[in-house]
DNA sequence: ATTCTCACA
DNA sequence: TGTGAGCA
C-alpha cells in the first residue's frame, strides 16, 4: 500500500509516516514511480512505533526494540532479544526520574497553594492514587 | 488524484 | 510537525 493509506489506516500523518522512515523505524520499498510501498507489517509497526514513542523512548533505542517485536506486541520481546533488556532498563530509570522531577514539582505548587490564607478554592483536591 | 522533496511567517 | 510550492 502507499503512503496515503498507511496514514489513513494508522492515523498517522503522511508527514511523520516519512519522518519515521528517516529515522529508520520504517522502511518501505520504492515503486518505479518513486511512491514508497508499505507491506500489511507496518499497520501494526507503526502501532508499536507510536506505543514505544508515548512510553517517551528515543528513536533510536525503538528503532533497536522494534525488530525484537513481533505480533504479540510485549511480553515476547524480553525472550527474543535479552540483549535490550539493559537498555529497556535505563530508559525505566530516566521515566522514574522523570515522575521524581514532577513530584517535586507537585509539591512546590501545592505549598505556593497552601500558602495562601483562606479561601474557597478546589486547587488541591484528594490525591490521586493515595486515598 | 497522489506522492515526492525541500523549505519556512 | 504542519503547510505550501513546484514536479512527475
Amino acid at each position: 500500500m502507499r503512503i496515503g493509506d498507511l496514514a489513513r489506516r494508522t492515523g498517522v500523518s503522511q508527514r511523520l509516516l516519512r519522518y519515521y522512515e528517516e529515522q529508520d523505524l520504517l522502511t518501505p520499498t520504492r515503486l518505479p514511480s518513486g511512491y514508497r510501498e508499505y507491506t500489511e507489517d507496518d499497520v501494526l509497526r507503526v502501532a508499536h512505533i507510536r506505543n514505544l514513542l508515548a512510553a517517551g523512548l528515543s528513536t533510536a533505542t525503538i528503532a533497536d526494540v522494534l525488530p525484537c517485536m513481533g505480533v504479540d506486541g510485549e511480553r515476547l520481546i524480553a525472550s527474543i532479544c535479552p540483549e535490550l533488556v539493559d537498555e529497556l532498563l535505563v530508559e525505566r530509570a530516566r521515566i522514574s526520574e522523570s515522575i521524581a522531577a514532577l513530584v517535586a514539582a507537585q509539591s512546590a505548587l501545592d505549598t505556593i497553594i497552601n500558602a495562601r490564607p483562606a479561601a474557597s478554592s478546589p486547587a488541591e483536591p484528594a490525591a490521586a492514587g493515595s486515598s
